[in-house]
Formats: C-alpha cells, sequence, structure tokens
DNA sequence: TTCTATTGGCTTTTT
DNA sequence: GCCAATAGAA
C-alpha cells in the first residue's frame, strides 16, 4: 500500500490511498506524482505489462474491440451495434487508462443514462481494477449535473439544497398556473404545456429567448410565453428545478463562468459516454462544454487558486480539451420524442475533426436467426450506414409467432409458453416479456396472477410515485427546503386536519400581501382570525416541520439526527402513518404498508451511506429510474415497456402486442421519423433476446374498455418468412372455426399476396383477418371482475371445472394461505397452475 | 370541510 | 375501463 497524490477534487487536491485490488493492481507509486491524460503522452497499453497475473486486458477481445480500448486520441467513437460488448470495452478503456497510468481515477467521468447502467459500469471496473476505481465519476447525465449544481450552487444563483421536481411535480405547478390565467379555455393542458416546456428546455431554450422568436400576434402564443414564464418563476421562488433545468442550468453555468467550467475541464481528462445516440442538444451541450479547452489566462488563474495545472499545459499555456470517447448506435436511437437528436452522433466525425471511428459488428448475444430478423427489420429504415450484426454461434431456434384472438389469449400463450420453458430449466429471472404501452400490463397481469407465475412489472407506477409516498417524501421536502411551497401544499392537509382549499388560498394570500414564504405564513396564521381549530392545526403543522429541521441542524446542541429519524418523528407526530393503518379502506393497509417501507429505506440509506444527508437521499430517491430498481437475482419474469428494455438482454423474450396502432404506435404516425423510430424499438426489442424469440399479437385489442380489431404490425412482414414459425398465424387465427366471408382489409397488400420467400404463403394463412365478433366462443376470455372463491379446499386427486379450460384433474396443490396453488392436468388443455384463491373454477 | 357520486377524458414511450 | 376532477349533500 502506498500514498498516492491524486489530483482528485476541483476545489482540494488531497492525497489518497490507493488499496492493492484483488486484480493485483501495482501500488507502485510514481514520485512525480501525475500521470496526467491528454496529448504528449505515449500511446498504447505498455504491453500488458501493467497488469499483474499476466492476464491482459486485451485477452478475449476482437480485433475491433481491442483498438477501440487501445486507441488514445482526443476523439474516439464507438459504433457498437446490439450485443457487440459495448459495455466491456468501455469498462476495459477505463481500466486501461488507469492501469497503464495514463490518468487517475478522479480525472475520469463515464456518464450513463440510468443508474444501473451506471452500477454496472462501475462494478465492472471496480471487478477490473480493485479499489483504485475510488474516485471515478460514473453517473447519469443528471446526477452529474445535480453535483455540480449543488456544489456550485452559489455561483449558479440557487440554494445548495434546492429541490428536484419530477414531471408530476411540474405539471401539478403548470395546473395551478394553467387555471389562474384562465388558459384552458385557450385548450391548454397541463401535460401539453409540460411537454413543450420541455422540449425547449432540452433545446437549451428558456421562456425569453422563445418569446424573442414568437409570433407576439398570435393570442397562442402570448398565452404559452406567460405560462412559461410564470412557471419558471414558482420554481425558482420554490427553489425547485425540474428534470430538463438540470442539464440546462449546468451549460448556462458553464458558459456563464468559464473559470468555474474550467475547474471541471481540468479535472475530467477523460470523458465516455454511453448512449450517445440519445443526448438531446443539452446533453451534447453538457458534454462540449466539459470538453472545452482552457484558455491559457484561465489557466493561471487556477494555478494561483492553488489548483493543479503544471502537467497538463500545453506550449501555449493552454490546456487542451478532454479526450472524448462516445459509444452509441443509432440504430438504437428510440429517445427522439424526448428530444434526442441522433446527428449527434451521426455528424460526430464533422464535430470533432480527426476523431476515430471504430465499428463493433460483432454480436455476442444472440443467435443468427435472431440477428437475421433484426437486420432484415432494420434495412428497411432508409438513411443509415449499413451495418449487418453476425455471430459465430449458429443459428439457433426459430423465432416462435402468435396470434391471439384477444390480448388475453395472448396472454395465455405467452403465460404457457413461459411455463413450457421453465420446465425445460430456463429461470424465470431469464425471461421478459415486452410491450409497447404500460396499458398492456393489464392482461398479461391478470393471466399471470391466475396462472401463479412469478413476475414484476420493471417501470409503470413507480414506489416513489404512489400519492402516499410522494406525501411522505413531501414533509421531507418541506424540512430540507423551505421554499417549497408545493411539498407545502401538498401535505397541508394530508392526514386531514381540516384544512381545505379555502384556508389554503387564504394562506398564500397572506403570504403575498405581506412579502413573507408560505411558510412563514403558516407560521403566523394565529394573525389571519381564522377558526381557532383550523388555526391550531396550521401552527402545530408548522410547529412540527420546525422541531423536524431543528433535528438536522449542525448548530443543535443535541446532534444530528438521521434521514431515518427525522422521516420517523414527520410520520409519527403529523399521524400520517395512524391514519392509514386505522383506515377502513382495504387499499389503506397497502399504503401504510409502503410508507413503512421508505422508513425502512431510509434506514437502508444512512447504513450504507453514513456521511450523506437529507438532501443526499432526495437527491437520490428523485433520480432513480425506472429499469434502476431492476433485481437481477429475483426469481421472476420481467414485464416492461420496449423502452426500458434497452441496454438489457434475457434468455428469452416475449414482444407483445406487434399490431398496427400499437407498433408502430398511433401517435407515432403523424409525427415525421416516427415509423422509423417504432422500427427502431421494434430492433431493440428484438435484439435483447439471446436464445428465443416470441412475436405474438392480437385479433382484437381492449382500449377505453372496447375492444377493437387490430391487424398485425407492417414490420412483421419485414422479417423473412423462414425464420418464423407460427404457432397460429394471423390467417390461422382468423379462420379458426370455419369459412366465413372475410372482410376486406386496407392493409390487406401487406400481407399474403406479397410474393415471400419459400414459406410466403404459409406466413398469413393467405388472407387477412376480418372483423372479428366479440364472440364467447373465444378461449381465454378472462372477465375483468375479481373472482374470490374464498376457502376452497382443493386436493390432490380432485376434479374441477374451470371456465376457459373445461374439466381436470388435479394433481398436486401447493403454497400456503391466499397463494395456494393447484396443479391442474386439464383433459383438454393440458396441464396448468392456477391460484386457487381467484382462478375461475368449480369443484365438481 | 369532507364524503360520495358522477362524469369526462384519456394512453406512447421517460431521465 | 380506470383515474381524476367536479359537483352536490351532510
Amino acid at each position: 500500500m502506498s500514498t498516492l497524490f491524486d489530483p482528485d477534487e476541483p476545489t482540494d487536491s488531497r492525497p489518497m490511498i490507493v488499496h492493492d485490488g484483488p486484480g493485483g493492481f501495482p501500488a507502485v507509486s510514481t514520485p512525480s506524482g501525475t500521470p496526467a491524460g491528454g496529448p504528449g503522452l505515449p500511446g498504447g497499453l505498455p504491453g500488458g505489462g501493467a497488469w499483474a497475473g499476466g492476464d491482459s486486458l486485451l485477452d478475449g477481445l476482437n480485433p475491433e474491440q481491442r483498438e477501440a480500448v487501445e486507441y488514445r486520441g482526443p476523439a474516439l467513437l464507438i459504433v457498437a451495434g446490439a450485443g457487440s460488448g459495448k459495455t466491456r470495452v468501455l469498462t476495459h478503456r477505463i481500466a486501461g487508462l488507469i492501469g497503464s497510468r495514463e490518468a487517475w481515477p478522479s480525472q475520469i467521468l463515464a456518464i450513463t443514462f440510468t443508474n444501473k447502467a451506471a452500477a454496472e459500469m462501475r462494478e465492472r471496473v471496480g471487478a477490473l481494477l480493485g479499489q483504485a476505481a475510488t474516485g471515478m465519476w460514473i453517473s447519469t447525465f443528471h446526477s452529474a449535473c445535480v453535483r455540480i449544481l449543488r456544489a456550485e450552487a452559489e455561483r449558479a444563483g440557487l440554494s445548495s439544497t434546492f429541490t428536484i421536481y419530477d414531471s408530476a411535480d411540474s405539471r401539478n405547478v403548470l395546473k395551478r398556473i394553467i387555471k389562474e390565467l384562465s388558459a384552458d379555455t385557450l385548450g391548454f393542458t397541463a401535460a401539453g404545456v409540460s411537454n413543450k416546456i420541455s422540449k425547449l428546455k432540452n433545446e437549451l431554450a428558456d421562456a425569453d429567448s422563445y418569446a424573442r422568436n414568437a409570433n407576439l400576434s398570435d393570442p397562442q402564443e402570448l398565452m404559452f410565453i406567460e405560462i412559461f414564464r410564470q412557471y419558471t418563476r414558482r420554481l425558482r421562488a420554490a427553489q425547485a428545478l425540474d428534470f430538463d433545468d438540470l442539464l440546462a442550468e449546468t451549460v448556462y453555468l458553464f458558459r456563464a463562468f468559464p473559470a468555474t467550467a474550467a475547474l471541471y475541464q481540468r479535472r475530467f481528462r477523460h470523458i465516455l459516454v454511453d448512449e450517445y445516440q440519445d443526448t438531446n442538444h443539452a446533453q451534447y451541450s453538457f458534454i462540449k462544454e466539459l470538453t472545452r479547452p482552457i484558455e491559457p489566462h484561465i489557466v493561471a488563474e487556477l494555478g494561483t487558486a492553488g489548483h493543479h495545472v503544471r502537467s497538463l499545459q500545453d506550449a501555449s499555456g493552454a490546456i487542451p480539451g478532454a479526450s472524448l470517447t462516445v459509444v452509441g448506435d443509432s440504430d438504437q436511437s428510440i429517445y427522439a420524442f424526448r428530444g434526442a437528436d441522433i446527428r449527434n452522433i451521426v455528424e460526430f466525425e464533422r464535430d470533432y475533426p480527426g476523431a476515430k471511428v471504430v465499428l463493433l459488428e460483432q454480436n455476442y448475444r444472440s443467435t443468427q436467426n435472431i440477428l437475421s430478423a433484426a437486420n432484415a427489420v432494420i434495412s428497411n429504415n432508409f438513411d443509415r450506414k449499413d451495418k449487418k450484426l453476425w455471430t459465430a454461434v449458429g443459428d439457433g431456434a426459430k423465432i416462435i409467432g402468435y396470434t391471439g384472438y384477444s390480448g388475453h389469449d395472448e396472454a395465455q400463450f405467452i403465460a404457457d409458453e413461459i411455463e413450457k420453458l421453465h420446465a425445460e430449466g430456463v429461470a424465470y429471472r431469464d425471461i421478459a416479456v415486452f410491450y409497447r404501452t404500460n396499458a398492456q400490463t393489464r392482461a398479461l397481469e391478470e393471466i399471470f396472477v391466475r396462472a401463479a407465475l412469478p413476475y414484476r412489472v420493471v417501470g409503470g407506477t413507480k414506489f416513489y410515485e404512489r400519492a402516499e409516498i410522494k406525501d411522505a417524501m413531501a414533509y421531507l421536502i418541506a424540512v430540507a427546503n423551505p421554499a417549497d411551497e408545493l411539498a407545502l401544499r401538498r401535505i397541508l392537509n394530508t392526514p386531514k386536519r381540516g384544512i381545505g382549499p379555502a384556508t389554503e388560498t387564504q394562506l398564500a394570500s397572506f403570504a403575498e400581501a405581506n412579502g413573507i414564504s408560505f411558510r412563514q405564513a403558516m407560521r403566523d396564521a394565529g394573525s389571519l382570525g381564522m377558526g381557532p381549530k383550523v388555526t391550531g392545526a396550521i401552527l402545530k403543522l408548522a410547529k412540527l416541520l420546525d422541531e423536524a429541521a431543528l433535528m438536522l441542524d449542525p448548530e443543535n446542541p443535541a446532534g444530528v439526527s438521521s434521514v431515518s429519524e427525522v422521516l420517523g418523528f414527520l410520520l409519527t407526530e403529523s399521524t400520517l402513518l395512524e391514519v392509514l393503518r386505522g383506515s377502513r379502506d382495504p387499499q389503506d393497509e397497502t399504503r401504510a404498508e409502503n410508507v413503512e417501507e421508505l422508513l425502512a429505506q431510509t434506514k437502508d440509506f444512512v447504513k450504507e451511506n453514513p456521511d450523506a444527508g437529507l438532501i443526499d437521499f432526495l437527491t437520490q430517491v428523485s433520480l432513480v429510474a425506472a429499469a434502476d430498481d431492476l433485481d437481477d437475482s429475483s426469481g421472476t419474469v420481467s414485464l416492461m415497456t420496449l423502452h426500458t428494455a434497452k441496454g438489457l438482454e434475457y434468455d428469452s423474450v416475449f414482444l407483445t402486442g406487434i399490431e398496427e396502432g400499437l407498433l408502430p404506435h398511433q401517435m407515432s404516425a403523424s409525427e415525421p421519423g416516427g415509423p422509423a423510430e417504432e422500427r427502431r424499438l421494434f430492433y431493440v426489442g428484438i435484439t435483447r433476446a439471446r436464445k428465443r424469440l416470441y412475436l405474438s399479437l392480437a385479433m382484437t385489442r381492449a382500449q377505453f374498455g372496447e375492444t377493437n380489431v387490430a391487424m398485425p404490425s407492417r414490420y412483421l412482414q419485414e422479417i423473412p418468412g423462414d425464420l418464423i414459425e407460427w404457432r397460429q398465424s394471423p390467417g390461422m387465427a382468423n379462420s379458426r372455426g370455419g369459412t366465413q366471408p372475410r372482410a376486406l382489409n386496407a392493409r390487406r397488400d401487406g400481407f399474403g399476396s406479397r410474393g415471400g420467400s419459400g414459406s410466403g404463403s404459409e406466413r398469413f394463412g393467405g388472407e387477412l383477418p376480418p372483423a372479428p365478433k366479440p364472440k364467447t366462443e373465444w378461449a381465454n376470455r378472462v372477465t375483468a371482475q375479481v373472482r374470490d372463491n374464498g376457502d376452497l379446499t382443493l386436493e390432490a386427486g380432485d376434479r374441477i371445472r374451470h371456465v376457459d379450460f373445461g374439466e381436470g384433474r388435479v394433481n398436486q396443490v401447493t403454497g400456503e394461505g391466499t397463494k395456494r396453488i393447484a396443479h391442474v392436468q386439464f383433459d383438454t388443455a393440458g396441464a396448468k397452475k392456477l391460484l386457487i384463491k381467484i382462478a375461475p373454477i368449480e369443484k365438481i
């Protein structure tokens, strides 16, 4: 073990202890102590010699991957097809930079889109380097920005305790503004405005810059600008930033204060960005600012301020821009709707002249059949660089296709197939079901619950979006950031304390009239002349918050309490938990459990981050994403949207709802480039599968409680027919139950009539789906009502009748209480597992 | 003020 | 077919 000098934080230079890592990191200190990156350093790794134990970083990499790991220069673009091992390349590249002593860990900034990707990268770099990984910034765009903004809050004109508003919070604020301005009469909705503002902020526009280019004679435009202004003002007043502000404010900060930017430009010498195709303009600018060279006079300033600059300077006294590595695949760009600009990656070479480009096309994930399907689909997108994924692992199983009569029938097929796979030894955790819209989960969940299939929905209504969690969090936010009016209003009458909207308005106008904060107005409620009961309630709440704030005050002689202690105090004193527990609404029981879960989470947080405070906890919660809480070790099938599936992989993948109107989605049709983006989405879904891929659709789809006819997706015919084995093709599904006359359908030309290769005529049975009549004869019709069989007892040998599957014999009963499962051999429908409590069955 | 009943509006994807 | 917002009654 030895002590190395490391120019760690931009504001101070602390020595750092480097331990011998398990990988045998050589703890040899360089007396000069400056492996500072940048030009002038010898390229390449010192012959793998930096790696004890002889296992070179390059072992097991193909030539292109090696090149991507070894290349040294100002800019590198790695075009990485799906499953081509890009995370491996990135982590090895980072490990190489550090292992060869070209860079200190603290000089590395690796950016990903999700916390999960960041965690995985951190873990893998850690495995390669051991403890030496400490000090690196491996984080998402958003958390990197939060970190910078909190550190530089004063410069940015913010409180370092600023709150982060999620989209629901923003919409709440907008809703109030729209109501106050009566903008709803002009057709403004909170969601619509929120979208537009978000788009503008992603383009680094604000209300003023937008107003400059707007047509001011248009009342709609004028109103929008007014809403935008008010919104900005209110967030400022509440010391709050929305998601888009985090990026934009950081860029503004860097542009306004070159010396502040220089701190980070000096520190981060190697910047790596994952999923570059999904960057929007703000994110692009953030990276652009960070890689900007530092001018000599600012370098001199830094030097005088005691920052370590000498070894970084070039002949002119400037510090050259950091080296930038970006990884991406324009075929996997699926966030254009959120402002992602594919040009960022397409024009990278023009943007960073002299950039090196490495192409990774060998796929290590999927079988050739899956890749062929993916290639075939994506090749229909013109204006793309041709790129063909290939693999050495062989064809593998065919893609399985299935057309259900309804969404429930489709779900039943999936449940059955999953059980089959499981019986063959595929673990549940290696199976995933993808869909385009969250609404599709309903049918899947209904069937999965009945089939007693262990599953979990990734994303969807997230834990932290639940009302009761937001309530509890609002208490914490109100303590951390007293300026946050939104949080205060939220908890004002939760739990019910008799403070209605009338009182709320009174408080707000009192605050405005006297130029005090809402919180102060609450403290002064006594002088408002309201009823004693209401006044008392307000004062009690204000006192509670003040007491909680005191618990966190570093000046408090009683010592500083932890986040969990404060939350526990707030929950008890506010009686929030007590009220939920005592409620007669059965759902409140779950809500109470959720709040208790939150409390448990704060305890874990405190344990894992002993030095972190309330603000750190709130930040972490604000930035967790859907895919982040994905627990790989859990033995459950994962359900998620195609969007959250990006970056993940599973042995067996079910792509559901491959129908017109769903994929491509109705809404995308009107947008320019919409259908192409939807195709990429389909491509992303296909390429998640390692061994088995299932494509399923339904002939009718319930939507808004009405069943509508669904047509096979146009993308389906782009897959060569011989790659798919149809268990039930759209044509077969259609001809079920005899030959009824077929309705001519608009999409006829797409299917069957086109001469496909080989099995072309097989593909959809040659004909198109008719408009199916909602008949009860369909298999697996599921009634929406939740059945309750009460304490129906079954045991092996019993015969039962199932609404859909007919009669069968119970082979075995497993599980306990409400989770008892009957394993039934049906006479005609085969073997099924059923959850006894709710399955539509009766004993005979 | 709070609880209940009814309506209306809605669904694309998310850091 | 669900949720949230609204209106009306206690």
